[in-house]
DNA sequence: CCGACACTAGACAGACCGGTCTGGTAATGT
DNA sequence: ACATTACCAGACCGGTCTGTCTAGTGTCGG
């Protein structure tokens, strides 16, 4: 098949792209169906084949947001030179978050909070978590903490703080 | 009217009692109208006549919220000896409210997640989180600290961050 | 007794929700 | 030439949302 070099972007990515925008500025259970819809220039029935229902496209945005960070902080953590230095730059990669322009805070503590306490999305949310915390474990083992599980929970904390103090406050931290 | 020592709840406190309940546990925008006046035991007529529409529903529960907050901080912080112990002390509050049943995180990070950018439900969060800076200014500089604006901006995100770890991770910090 | 008031019960309106379905179009592979 | 696939446009469905309105009840002070 002829695909061009730089193919059509297909129905399923306009759709992701179109949550990816409105979910995160506006909430997930704000934004309705329609909006997507009207957003990514798609057939409701094209979303339904591709997704299922709203809650697995929210799911897939999340998860879609997720690779995203994880990729930028990987990138991001492999030009520091030492442990000790890649450990604090989650923070700078952090902060650098905060500043791009449209920033409404973690999208995944969001989500969470318009979730029904047994909603499927919790369980990305999860894996969001899971993730943070398995990284802060693994760069403060490699810095030589002395205690890393206990130290990554700390580290969690202000990274999560600092994300609603950035969201709620408006200011850099 | 022989109103007894005890009077009968009005249906206002009523109102509030079951937004408390149901808006704090399962998020403002997930609850309906219907949802609240069946568990107040009260006409929707009443409801409209004595708040004029959800969005001051929410913003008069949150405001309670917030009072409610502030005494018992305030007298919980009371019974500290020193300054310092003061400060640290409002984070043995924190710690004890994390502990209570049926803990669903800060009632205001929840609600401004929910909420549109011009939502005047964000006023109410806002007020709630100018009294934490406040609070956390005024003990810092009782305590002697250097910069207590600085020190009250970091231990705002210690306080924020354990309120979402305590939520999503259902740890105790 | 009477008018004012606070309240209840519930129908109702109008909008919007998530989700299904039909019908039509264009490109594809065989 | 034909079947398949992927997609679009939009009507439609049942349900739920906030908010209004009507009608009736009980309770109060004067």
């Amino acid at each position: 098949m002829a695909t061009n070099v730089t193919e059509r972007t297909s129905a399923r990515e306009r759709l992701l792209a179109a949550a990816n925008q409105l979910f995160y500025a506006e909430g997930v259970h704000t934004v309705g169906i329609d909006r997507i819809i009207e957003h990514a220039g798609v057939a409701k029935a094209t979303l339904y084949s591709a997704f299922g229902s709203k809650d697995e496209l929210i799911r897939a945005y999340l998860r879609t947001r997720h690779d995203v960070r994880r990729a930028i902080m990987d990138k991001r953590l492999a030009a520091y030179g030492n442990p000790r230095d890649r450990l604090l730059g989650v923070f700078d990669v952090l902060g650098d978050t905060f500043l791009e322009p449209g920033f409404h805070g973690c999208a995944f503590v969001n989500a969470s909070a318009e979730a029904n306490p047994d909603s499927p999305i919790l369980e990305v949310t999860g894996e969001y978590r899971a993730w943070v915390r398995a990284l802060f474990v693994e760069l403060a083992r490699d810095a030589g903490a002395a205690e890393p599980e206990q130290l990554a929970g700390q580290l969690q904390v202000l990274y999560d703080g600092a994300g609603i103090a950035a969201r709620m406050d408006k200011a850099t931290g």
